[in-house]
DNA sequence: CACATGCGTAAGTATGTGCTTATAGTTAGT
DNA sequence: ACTAACTATAAGCACATACTTACGCATGTG
């Protein structure tokens, strides 16, 4: 359940800027605003969004807050997704083995 | 930029609820809507957002309209997110390096 | 001890959107 | 053809939420 908080996080667009901006390392709030078409403030919610749904994670450094991704709740996110991509694979498989068997069944009634 | 609309879609959580409900093969809408505590028309909204975010296939049987996760769209979500595991993991390392070398220097400054 | 800098929080607004009810269209069965 | 089953679309509404401006707080700096 706790990929559900971190899926909805990355929905925003903006919010995703955000957080792409942290794949190339640490920024402060305002390096992370700087180049991007909303406030400052804008992109402190943005942050808490993310750091509740533990992508992030934050430090104070003198006067800034230096932000960074964490790497656990992105492997979480990853695992989940995985997981996700071998069951809808496997049952996918399942699914052109049905249609084969049908195909099999169809042959035979035209005998 | 076609990983947005996927995760934008992920994003609301009866909508992921749909998207999971397929995982194990496919599905009607009415087979859907069973069991979630919404209307069967908001579950053709939700698979109309997933459609268009390629995420769903759609195939008319009989009366009935059945709906199936597309392998492309899932795996281009995970292409993308593999990427970017890659690209956040490298620029993590980094900077525990760059930790290290400061330590470094500050071991050099004592002497 | 003031001043500046950087950030978070509060309040308010507006746009988006998820849901429901109602309607229309399509296909199978009798 | 008429009916029933299943679904998509339209219209409308209530709620969520992304954004801005204004303010307050903490941390360095003179």
């Amino acid at each position: 359940m706790k990929h559900g908080q971190a899926l909805a996080s990355l929905g925003d667009p903006t919010r995703r800027k955000v957080f792409e901006r942290l794949r190339s390392g640490p920024l402060s709030v305002g390096e992370i605003a700087k180049g991007l078409p909303v406030s400052r403030p804008a992109v402190s919610q943005h942050l808490a969004v993310l750091k509740e749904a533990g992508l992030v994670i934050d430090r104070p450094v003198g006067t800034r807050r230096v932000y960074y991704i964490d790497p656990r709740g992105l492997s979480a996110l990853r695992a989940w997704f995985d997981q996700f991509w071998d069951q809808a694979l496997a049952s996918f498989q399942d699914e052109v083995q049905r249609g084969i068997e049908s195909e099999k069944a169809e042959k035979e009634k035209k005998r």
